[in-house]
DNA sequence: CCGGTTGTTCAGCG
DNA sequence: GCGCTGAACAACCG
């Protein structure tokens, strides 16, 4: 569940709870429970991979990580991070890494960094990337810094997408090529969020875990690259290595 | 049992 | 103190 697009997906599905309060807390989570019942949920927002509840004086960010999964009234056979308890149902949470946020959101985001949201600010995501010109092009999509919400499936998809080679220097990108690239990753997170309501989103994967290219009709390549050595596949005929950076 | 994964954090280096 | 890297952690599948 963990990139961006879900996380809006899941804002949705737990629009039910919002104004309702906390009838009981339970879970794993290192926090103060018991502080959160009596409270009423007034928001729930996303920011990137962070699903935050918001009651009147904290907010709870909720990280899913890898494995997190979260479940409505229906609870897996596993213990959660967190329960809430509603008069009109029970939202779960599992493998989810929750903390407490007592400051003013607003102080402690910047919303214009979220690809999914509605203040998304592309020219400043093109500033940050101009002004580290050595990241590779595979580090760039997943910082969370410049794309807040991207992931492991958006990177494949973006520089198969952008005919970008996953080890192009960031420095080394014609003005249009990165200007195309920050603006895929935002079409692709849209595409991601309908393919994923529509329960499509595998079926349209073109290169990620997959082994031909799709324009080429060659062996894509499956390496482990980039600082984190994250799973990369890509196409080497199709997609250009930029690597002089002046 | 092992290896692998839509991710992040932190200890331990140089 | 910095930036970088690898380990650690999480749950589940093949």
């Amino acid at each position: 569940m963990p990139e961006g697009p879900s996380m809006v997906i899941l804002k949705e599905e737990a629009e039910i709870f919002k104004g309702k309060k906390v009838l009981e807390a339970k879970g794993t989570a290192k926090i103060d429970l018991e502080a959160l019942e009596n409270r009423q949920v007034v928001d729930f927002k996303t920011w990137g991979k962070h699903f935050l509840i918001c009651f009147p004086e904290l907010t709870l960010r909720i990280h899913f990580g890898l494995f997190g999964k979260s479940r409505i009234d229906e609870p897996f056979d596993a213990k959660p991070s967190l329960q809430l308890r509603f008069t009109n149902g029970t939202f779960y949470f599992y493998t989810t890494t929750i903390k407490v946020i007592e400051e003013d959101l607003d102080a402690v985001y910047d919303w214009s960094i979220d690809i999914m949201n509605k203040a998304w600010d592309p020219a400043a995501a093109r500033k940050k990337l101009k002004a580290k010109p050595d990241t590779l092009a595979c580090d760039a999509i997943l910082d969370q810094q410049v794309f807040s919400g991207a992931g492991n499936i958006f990177k494949n998809e973006v520089l198969f997408r952008t005919c970008i080679h996953p080890l192009s220097k960031i420095g080394a990108l014609p003005p249009r090529k990165l200007s195309e690239l920050v603006k895929q990753v935002h079409l692709y997170a849209f595409d991601f969020l309908k393919w994923k309501k529509a329960d499509v989103l595998k079926q349209h994967w073109q290169v990620h875990t997959k082994n031909t290219c799709p324009r080429c009709d060659i062996p894509l390549v499956k390496k482990h690259l980039g600082k984190g050595k994250r799973r990369s596949f890509y196409c080497e005929n199709c997609q250009v290595l930029y690597e002089n950076v002046d």
